[in-house]
DNA sequence: CTGAAAGCGCTAACAA
DNA sequence: TTGTTAGCGCTTTCAG
């Protein structure tokens, strides 16, 4: 592909490859007019180095990878433009990889990174994960790895969240101060550590408030949507169902909906409704969508950054960086009717 | 960080680099016994070949690029996750590129492509990009290149595209039928050409209608939702607004309701909404959004596809490829009112 | 069937 | 200030 190399440039110039090699590096060894002479022709000829001869020497890849389980989700979205636009500025290139919630897919990709192929990595991992030992191993060679989002609780290293407890409390609350007594939560894995926090949060709202908790109101779904339709269908059925939801996924929210809707549900009169989801359809939603809003772009950000300075800073410790970002409540329709905004 | 190379598994082995590379490259040159041994020896150590030598020497990098202008936005999301897929199946890696609508960054960003740090590129051009020297440059020189979605008409490559004139030009009459009479056409570029062919099928099916189009019926919106905001009140506001409203572009949704919502517009009484957009809530909207909704998974499948097959046959032909993927008219509440599903 | 040697394009000691 | 040289780890002739 590259016509272009060190070799020609130094041929054109008669210059040697080394000369030319650091005149392009800006180099103070190399005197002015050199430098103009060889940047000069490299524009000229559209020079541009070969990224894997320099890797290969210098054994960095100005390269990162994004570990996530899914992208059709907003929260990862919008967190890949926040990592992006740091990546981009710092001259990063950015591999991404999805694991579909897949341990093993995980694991595979995580060894890889041995190779090399990239300095650092920014993860989430699936709700799968429980051995942890393939983070492990890339950690104990000092590979760079950040923790956004979803955390793996017993490894130390950097790691950027939000408030996932406090929020599912603030949340909690709501529904309570809204009148709700019986209030579901419904949850995706019962290993990530992001899923527990936020169910504790929401236990210690109602023991805070004197409501009895029953394991019944402890919902989990799964990645099959028609399944989740029935299980919540079978719940908001019955005749003492859930005055209140919290849904701890984003895209449970949809089948929350239309459940109530075939059951003819009212929202928020009969059941309410909160869901953790950075959707900005949110407020056009029938009824509007109260949500806990994550900080989706800030943390991907918070994240790259943190990364991009133990890149740059040799005796960076990774471990003191915990960045927990807070999430924001927003009120809307679906507890509280008629609800400006 | 690979600490375990050919070199050093060739020391234990007692052979010679070149035979344990051709061992692991599974060569029918080396006896089966042997490559036993080094099978067995490189699982033993976990030996992961370099892939940036690798690279240089080939000239190849196992590694596709996804230029777009955005991620936050359900189309390209769910594209990611269609070439993901099988990028991931054939063993390759994708790097990601956001221009965020900037034609300068796209163009740098395809620039350094010249470097071979990828075999091929599978990308939608921003809303700016009209001068195409820089996309041209790299098609002239073999590599590959493949439009998906947002596609240069100039140049002669593989295209993956929706049927964006006939699936308008549905959505178009559908409002006809529903009675209205007035339809406002937003946009969100002029340069495009997925918008103007968007636009064609619109002015198409009016004309076979008989109704006459105004250019004030065209509306082009910015990357601002502020401005949108203020464009689509004052135009909503008027005695003679628009009884029909198609948005070419999913994240004008919001701004329409909104608008709507605000000037106690009742849809789909006063004003029918059709959009194009891939969102999941569509159907939980208030009130539930007739769609256009893109194949946007088989289109990312698609272009990766065709690009993989242009990577394994030498003499294949991009100019040749192009797909038309047909996107899905749904009707829901937002032009028909108590409409099923 | 195995090995020696060259070289992909670049960087970095070390010399001059 | 510039040049010589020796690799980075891998693949690939070409010899044995």
């Amino acid at each position: 592909m590259a016509n272009v190399n060190l070799k020609k440039l130094a041929g054109e110039l008669n210059l040697s490859v080394s000369t030319v090699s650091k005149a392009l590096m800006n180099s103070h060894e190399i005197s002015i007019e050199t430098k103009e002479r060889v940047l000069s022709l490299a524009k000229k000829l559209n020079y541009i180095p070969n990224p894997y001869a320099s890797s290969l020497r210098r054994k960095t890849s100005k390269t990162i990878a994004v570990v996530i389980p899914e992208v059709a989700d907003s929260f990862f979205s919008i967190a890949i433009n926040g990592i992006e636009s740091v990546a981009q500025d710092k001259g990063y290139h950015v591999l991404i990889y999805l694991t579909h919630e897949n341990f093993l897919k995980e694991k595979a990709i995580l060894n890889d990174f041995q190779s090399g192929r990239v300095d650092g990595v920014l993860m989430s991992v699936t709700s799968e994960t429980v051995d942890t030992n393939h983070i492990h191993d890339l950690c104990s060679r000092g590979f760079p790895v950040i923790f956004f989002d979803r955390v793996c609780e017993d490894i130390e290293t950097a790691k950027i969240t939000t408030d996932d407890f406090e929020s599912s409390y603030k949340a909690t609350k709501h529904l309570v101060d809204c009148g709700c007594r019986k209030i579901a939560f419904l949850s995706f894995s019962k290993s990530l550590s992001i899923s527990n926090k936020r169910m504790e949060g929401y236990k210690q709202a109602l023991a805070d408030n004197k409501i009895k908790t029953t394991e019944a109101d402890l919902i989990f779904c799964t990645n099959d949507d028609a399944y989740n339709y029935t299980l919540l269908k079978n719940i908001m059925a019955q005749k003492k169902h859930p005055d209140g939801i919290i849904a701890s996924v984003e895209k449970l929210t949809t089948t929350v909906y239309l459940v109530c809707k075939e059951l003819k549900r009212a929202v928020p009169r009969d059941v309410k409704i909160v869901s953790f989801s950075n959707l900005q359809s949110a407020l056009i939603l029938n009824p509007a969508l109260t949500t806990i809003t994550q900080p989706a772009f800030e943390m991907g950000k918070a994240a790259a950054t943190v990364l991009f300075k133990s890149l740059e800073k040799s005796g960076f410790n990774l471990k003191k960086e915990k960045y927990v970002i807070p999430s924001t409540l927003v009120v809307r329709d679906s507890t509280v009717e008629g609800n400006k905004k």
